[in-house]
DNA sequence: ACTACTGTACCGTCTGGACGGTAATGTCAA
DNA sequence: TTGACATTACCGTCCAGACGGTACAGTAGT
């Protein structure tokens, strides 16, 4: 891995990604994956055993990049009470596109055998626990999460029904319940 | 279609459903399909001309069985103001499972192409406006549209992390929110 | 005779993966 | 400094099997 470039591995998790998305999570093949990131089959099998490692790997990446974004922005509201779920709320109505992280190959993921997911459903009942550990409220603190979880999937199915003016309003009664004050 | 036996394209999409459970969702050859659903490939292609067909099937009857499920919860509670809000969270919290209608075929769906997935985005904006239109607290309805989607989510991801006491006190909550008095 | 299938045979395409090769980049003793 | 070997990171080819779909002859119930 030289210094200048982005190792293939990053390569090959992006371009499976953007694959997924395209021609559906069902038809990620590892040659296309491989045309896609530009290196051959042979490459790909390099870095990927098996598509099996690949697709384990795009579930790795994803939970790490969660978690990473959800962190920083857990703590710039170190201060306040209910951090995490604020964090949370923050993390999924963002516009930056940077912070939030695309969630498409979890699809290829879950298509391709449902027990890929197996690390996801290990971090979400630690995040709760984190959740329920650090809040007051415990009921809010759960309908944030849910309706977290409900906002993500419908962005990563692309059956976002909300406009702007509802999606403002949800979060500003989102975080009332969190006893949060709006933004100036 | 004889009176005695459920239809074939029933008996075909019941089993389709039941694979994608079982093999992941990208992985309903029609092979198996028609050996699970007790016919030859023939008898499938015979009642779904092709696999596109067969999965929009799948997904409009996913679609009507959804419909149909919430729109009895909401006649039984047409004296309360928030009927369709409690009805969906009554839909997705509740235990019998005849009512609560088996999305994995939708995973199938858009593991083969998220375009099929149309259909639910045209339904899920109906839904939406339906809501608005009868909610007298819009951010509240709202807030119990997206939590709703978030437990239908990880339901079908198998990602349900909340036990029976936190799903309780989540449920208290949202009705709470819709100024339903608790149960007795 | 018509409907609703069954069963079998087949076709072209695509797939994951195995394999052998190879160029570049270390590593290390003499 | 050099030669000997090891490792890394790939390339290109091949293949058995699975796939969606077609074609068609046969058949049991109405």
């Amino acid at each position: 891995m030289s210094a200048d470039e982005i190792s293939s591995r990053e390569r090959i998790l992006t371009a499976a990604t953007e694959l997924a998305r395209q021609v559906g999570p069902a038809h990620i093949s590892l040659d296309a994956v491989a045309a896609r990131a530009g290196l051959s089959k042979g490459g790909l099998l390099y870095n990927f055993p098996s598509k099996k490692k690949l697709i384990e790997a795009l579930v790795e990446r994803h939970l790490d990049e969660f978690d990473k974004a959800l962190r920083t922005l857990e703590a710039e509201h170190s201060d306040c009470g209910n951090a995490l779920a604020l964090a949370l709320l923050e993390l999924v109505s963002c516009e930056a596109p940077e912070r939030k992280p695309d969630a498409t190959g979890i699809l290829a993921a879950i298509a391709e055998d449902p027990s890929f997911l197996d690390p996801i459903r290990r971090y979400r009942r630690g995040l709760l626990d984190r959740l329920i550990g650090s809040s007051s409220d415990l009921a809010s603190a759960l309908i944030v999460f849910l309706a977290v979880d409900g906002l993500r999937s419908t962005q990563l199915f692309g059956t976002d029904a909300l406009g702007p003016a509802e999606h403002a309003a949800v979060f500003a009664k989102l975080r009332q319940l969190l006893h949060v004050p709006e933004p100036a």
